[in-house]
DNA sequence: ATCACTTACGGGTGACGTAAAAATC
DNA sequence: GATTTTTACGTCACCCGTAAGTGAT
C-alpha cells in the first residue's frame, strides 16, 4: 500500500523536476523528500529513479507511477468534493415554490419540523419544480396546480384570493370588488411573487405590472404613489395592509388559486410530521 | 489529504458491514478501526456514519466516500501492477528469433553485453517478430529475410547451410551432396528449429518431417533409428555431430539462409555494443 | 562558492494493540 | 451472556526538521 502523501510528493517531483523545487511547493524539507522517494521505492520493491549524484530523474517505471499518482490524486480531490456535496444535501432541505407566499409561510414550519437542517428555498414555475423534485434538487415543492404524476405525493395547502389595494381617492375605490375589465389600462405595483405575475400578465394583458424585487423600495413606492398595489387575502391576513388604500378582491376564476405541497411518493414517510403540521394550517385557512 | 490506509479500512467496513468483520479481514484490532473511522470524519470535517450505539452504518455521504474509495484503491492496485510491468520491461531484454540457432548463439552474447538484464527469448515467424518489435514486446529480433521497413535497423548475421545427416549404411550415404529429389519419400528427424521446418515442408513436399520438441528424446531417436537427421553447417560447428552418420549438404537455394539481427531504428544506439560483438562473429563465420 | 541530493540524529505525532466499559440483543 | 462499538492508556513506528556531508558545476 503506497500512501497518498508519498504519491503527492512524487507527483510534485515529477512536475517540478527537482527535489528542492518540490520541497518548496510542498512546504517540507528536501531531506524529507529524499527519504519519501526512497520509501516509495522500498515499499514497491522496485527502482523508480535514475540517480546521477547531481540530478534525480524518474526512470520509465517511475514515470508510470507518477502518471498513475496524478490520476489517483485527482480522484481523491473528486472524492472530497463529492463527499462535501453529499454532506450539504444531507444537512439542507430544499423547498421549491411557485410563489413567495408559501415560502414565507413554510420556512418557520420547516425549521421546526426539521431541526438541525438548513432550509434552502427557491422560486420557479410549476414545471421546473416537478423536474427539480425528480432530480433531487428539491425535496419539497409547492405548486398551484395539482400534479397528475403518480410518483409524486401531493397534499392540498392554502387557498389564496387575489386582492388589489386601491388608493382611497382612486376612481375604483368606490367599488366593493373588481373584475378584469376594471383594471384595463392600469399599472399595478407588485413584488416579485412568482407565478402570480406570469398568470396576471396572461389574464390581464391590458394591465401593466411594475415588478419590484427590493422590499424597502416597494414599501416606499407604495407610500409615495397612488398606484394600484397587488395584494391577496393571505397577505392581508399576514398584516400586509398598505395605508390609505381599500383592499378589493378581484372576482375572476384565475384570481383564486389552491396551493399543493408535494414530495416524491417514496419519500413521503420522511416528511409526515411536516405534512401534519401544514394540514391543520391548511384547514384553518378555509 | 485522506490517506489510503483509511480508505482501505472504510472500504472493508463498507463491504463487510461491521467494524469487527472489517477488523478481522484487515488483521487489525476493532478499536483501531473505530479510531480510523473517526479520523476520516475529522480529516474531512463531515459526518459519514449513523451511530446507533449498537450498530455503525454509512450515511449517504459515507456511501459516496466508500464508492470513491473503492475506485481509488483499484487504481492503486493498477498502479502497482503497471509499475511492476514497467520495471520488468526495464530489467529484461526480449529476443525474438525465427530459429533456435540464433537464440542459442546469442544468449551468451546478450548476457555479456547487457549485464544485469534478464534475457527472455522466444521463437516466432518473421512477420510476427516484426510486429512484436514494433509493439515493444521484443527489443531485438533475428530474421532470415532482410526487412524492408525503414524504421527497423538491421545488421547481417550468420549464414546457415542445411545439411542432412545420413546413416552410413543408407543408400544416399555414397553421395557427396544431396538435392531435393534425393529426399523424396524419405522421413527426416528434426528438432523444432523454427522457420526451417515450415520452409522445408514447403520446398520438400514429398519429404516428411518428424518434429521433436524434447532434446533427450531426439538424441535417443537419432541413435536408435536409421532415419535421416536434419542438420546444418552451424550445428556441426557447434559440435552436433550424430554418430555413424555422414553429413551431406543440401544443394538447393532455399537450403542456405542469411540471418539478420534487427531492432527499432531509434533504439539502435542502445545496442551498439551488442551489434559490434556479433559483427566479428558474423564476419568470422563467412 | 553554489546547487542538488544524501546521510545522520533527535523529537513529536499518531497508529496500533491491550484492557475495560457501555449499550443492545 | 454475547456481540458490537467506544474509551483509555502505553508503546513503538515513522515522518519531519536541522545539521552536516558529498559531488558536480
Amino acid at each position: 500500500m503506497i500512501e497518498l502523501y508519498l504519491l503527492e510528493q512524487l507527483d510534485a517531483f515529477a512536475r517540478l523536476g527537482t527535489l528542492s523545487g518540490a520541497a518548496e511547493e510542498l512546504h517540507i524539507s528536501q531531506p524529507a523528500l529524499t527519504r519519501s522517494m526512497k520509501k516509495i521505492e522500498a515499499d514497491m520493491g522496485i527502482v523508480l529513479f535514475h540517480r546521477d549524484k547531481r540530478k534525480l530523474t524518474l526512470n520509465p517505471a517511475g514515470k508510470v507511477v507518477a502518471e498513475y499518482a496524478r490520476r489517483i490524486l485527482a480522484d481523491e480531490r473528486e472524492l472530497l468534493a463529492a463527499a462535501y456535496e453529499a454532506d450539504r444535501r444531507e444537512r439542507t432541505l430544499t423547498l421549491g415554490s411557485c410563489g413567495i407566499l408559501a415560502i414565507n409561510h413554510l420556512i418557520p414550519v420547516l425549521t421546526q419540523s426539521f431541526p438541525g437542517k438548513s432550509i434552502l428555498t427557491e422560486m420557479a414555475p410549476d414545471g421546473a419544480l416537478v423536474a427539480r423534485l425528480k432530480n433531487r434538487s428539491c425535496q419539497l415543492i409547492v405548486l398551484h396546480e395539482k400534479p397528475e404524476d403518480k410518483s409524486i405525493f401531493c397534499q392540498r395547502y392554502l387557498r389564496e384570493q387575489l386582492y388589489i389595494s386601491v388608493p382611497e381617492d382612486h376612481p375604483l375605490a368606490s367599488k366593493a370588488e373588481l373584475c378584469a375589465a376594471d383594471l384595463a389600462g392600469c399599472s399595478i405595483l407588485t413584488f416579485d411573487l412568482g407565478f402570480w405575475v406570469e398568470l396576471c400578465r396572461e389574464k390581464l394583458p391590458k394591465t401593466s405590472f411594475l415588478i419590484q424585487t427590493d422590499a424597502d423600495t416597494m414599501d416606499e413606492l407604495v407610500d409615495a404613489s397612488n398606484l394600484l398595489v397587488f395584494n391577496s387575502d393571505q397577505m392581508l391576513k399576514d398584516g400586509y395592509v398598505p395605508e390609505k388604500r381599500k383592499n378589493l378582491p378581484l372576482r375572476e376564476d384565475f384570481a383564486s388559486v389552491s396551493y399543493y405541497v408535494a414530495c416524491l411518493d417514496p419519500e413521503k414517510a420522511r416528511y409526515t410530521s411536516f405534512f401534519n403540521a401544514i394540514r391543520s394550517e391548511s384547514i384553518g385557512s378555509r
